[in-house]
RNA sequence: GCGGCCGUAAUGUAGUGGCUAGCAUUGGAGCCUUCCAAGCUCCCAGCACGGGUUCGAAUCCCGUCGGCCGCACCA
């Protein structure tokens, strides 16, 4: 038996059916793993997990969308700039770092991420910067890619990435789901899916993929109203907390957290509880659960603040495994600025108020002829005008605009200054977002992880997986206690009963009972449903328990219903 | 990406240049067996891949791929 808890696990995983190396009969790839048929399942659960607390019980919008994006999407969100990052080697011993950290340290003030190669490769020979292993000096900078890059269309196609996150998608999709939700914020939108990220060195199994699960939910909110209407029910609900700059974990009510500052409002207090509930029902161990607060360095660019959920392994320790971040307006302002749509939601009055306005409106029949083709963006630079200028301009000769950067102007025959009172129903506003990201991957790891016990019986080793009852990937077996006289006949009638009610079970006759128990309990299938003979005289058969391992005899004609009852309603939906 | 260690069946392993690569578990067929990995018989299944050295390579050398650890990187 292999030494680590971690090794026995994977053997298990391996070995059952959980997961496979991907590509294996090739020599396989680092980063890529198979899920096989228990895994398929146990990922469904989860999956199904999610989809039963985001999209049934808080109401948001499930979408989803392509892995294959075009470039634009990720040069809006940052993407492109981030995950390209600078790199130089030694000629010497060959040794890669990161160029724009060496140069920060060597006292460059800024961020040298964002420098152009020629730049760094200067500023590296101007500031004397050397290989820290052997002093030796360095070749170009290039940049190390870390999104997959592909070409859309045959040929010179369209550049194209494959998402880094689910999330963009969600963002880009921005203006239907505001009209989808009828224009009322706040609103949620989930998307299950792949990602991709062309990690340098993908380690440690699961944790670390190349293609990866993601679970997005994109709160979309006022930044002025960062509370949650149901936040008084969840408020009793405690967490592990792990805030910035302490080095211990500290247990306390999520009401308390928000009136202590520890989390910074009730909205995204709400989805921390809302983190907490999915992972725990999943089989996480709420002992080996915290929520851990970015430090101010640690934290994306883009986010205001940001909790992950990390799960204890015993082989990696705490492991991140849900993020939860405040990303505040950057990503809808990013794609309003780049493409050039509009990503509002209007903040509205309790009663629409009225305003006067002064605008300045193009007399088409003078600026056409004088402007041509121009004429189109003249008017609007003239709409644009403040009211100020637009009061000036009354009573001046012509006014000044600027058009695609040059001055023009225009004579005052050209243009009206009309004066109106129009009625405003309230101010737009850019929303804030509010992202919960499960890593599907990590989850499944950690609910394998502390789902994992191993026992002994007779004197035996012995494991059992307590997934709960929601998770199991099979969750019914039915055996004849002995597989002739008649009892496979009744066991196989009863297995295609459970099946018709749509429950997953497993037929095994071969051998000894206790043997099939074994293999029931190390998947983690809760029931499984012996035929003695006993049944053929009662009709009735026992059902025994995974973790108690106790049994109870069962009418055949309330077996169906005895099962189905035990698994969680929304298991299948 | 760098360095160290490593790669034999589904799993765990034995095998230091020479027979059909051994063992255990698992799995399959059967016998037996009236509720927790019993026993018996038989069977399936393996040297990561590609080169090289050699009469001969699982074994030695090189490369690739993969794994573990450290460094670096990073949601």
């Amino acid at each position: 038996m292999a030494d680590g808890l971690y090794e026995r696990i994977f053997e298990l995983a391996k070995r059952r059916g959980f997961l496979y190396p991907s590509f294996e009969p090739y020599g396989g790839a680092a980063g890529f793993y198979d899920y096989g048929p228990l895994g398929a399942q146990l990922k469904a659960g989860i999956e199904n997990l999610f989809r039963r607390i985001f999209v049934v019980e808080e109401g948001c919008a499930e979408i989803s969308c392509p892995a294959v994006t075009v470039e634009e999407v990720f040069v809006a969100s940052g993407h492109v700039a981030k995950f390209d990052d600078p790199v130089v080697r030694c000629q010497n011993c060959r040794s890669p770092f990161r160029a724009d950290h060496l140069i920060e340290e060597a006292g460059y003030k800024g961020n040298a991420a964002l420098l152009k190669n020629e730049e760094i490769d200067a500023l590296a020979k101007k500031l004397g910067v050397k290989c820290k292993n052997c002093g030796g000096p360095f070749g170009a900078a290039y940049r190390q890619n870390l999104m997959f890059k592909t070409e859309i269309g045959p040929g010179s196609g369209k550049v194209g990435y494959l998402r880094p996150e689910t999330a963009q998608g969600i963002f880009v999709d921005y203006p239907y789901l505001y009209r989808y939700f009828r224009e009322q914020l706040p609103f949620g939108v989930c998307q299950i899916g792949r990602a991709y990220r062309n990690e340098i060195s993908p380690r440690q199994g699961v944790l670390r993929l190349r293609e990866f699960n993601q679970m997005e939910v994109e709160v979309f909110i006022d930044p002025q109203k960062l509370t949650h209407a149901k936040f008084a029910r969840v408020q009793g609900t405690r967490l592990r907390f792990l805030p910035k700059a302490s080095k211990e974990i500290v247990e306390m009510t999520i009401g308390d957290a928000v009136a202590k500052g520890v989390v910074a409002n009730e909205a995204l207090a709400y989805y921390l509880v809302l983190v907490d509930r999915l992972l725990t029902q999943a089989g996480i161990d709420p002992k080996r659960l915290r929520f851990r607060q970015h430090e101010d360095d640690e934290k994306a660019h883009y986010a205001r603040d940001t909790w992950d959920a990390e799960f204890q392994s015993e082989r990696f320790g705490w492991v991140e495994c849900v993020g939860i971040a405040d990303r505040s307006a950057y990503d809808l302002t990013q794609h309003a600025k780049l493409s050039g749509t509009p990503m509002r939601a209007v903040r509205r009055y309790e009663t629409p108020q009225k305003r006067e306005v002064v605008q300045v409106r193009s007399v088409p029949a003078k600026l056409g002829p004088l402007f041509k083709k121009e004429a189109g963006a003249v008017t609007a630079a003239l709409l644009a005008l403040p009211a100020d200028r637009a009061e000036a301009a009354a009573a001046a000769k012509e006014v000044e605009v600027i058009v695609d950067g040059r001055k023009v102007t225009v004579p005052r025959a050209a243009y009206d200054v009309v004066r109106e009172t129009v009625t405003v129903a309230g101010d737009d506003y850019v929303p804030n977002v509010i992202e919960p990201s499960f890593g599907v991957d990590r989850i499944l790891y950690a609910v394998l992880e502390h789902s994992y016990v191993e026992t002994t019986k007779e004197g035996e080793a012995y494991t059992v997986l307590r997934l709960p009852l929601a998770m199991a990937p099979m969750q019914v077996g039915v055996f004849p206690l002995m597989p002739k006289d008649g009892l496979d006949a009744v066991a196989l009638d009863l297995l295609h009963k459970l099946q018709a009610a749509g429950l997953r079970a497993l037929y095994d006759e071969s051998g000894a009972i206790g043997r099939r128990y074994a293999r029931m309990d190390e998947v983690g299938t809760p029931y499984c449903v012996t035929v003695d003979y006993d049944s053929l005289k009662d009709q009735s058969a026992t059902v025994r328990e995974r973790d108690s391992t106790k049994q109870e005899r069962v009418r055949f004609t309330d077996l169906v219903d005895h099962l189905r009852r035990r698994f969680s309603p929304f298991r299948d939906s």
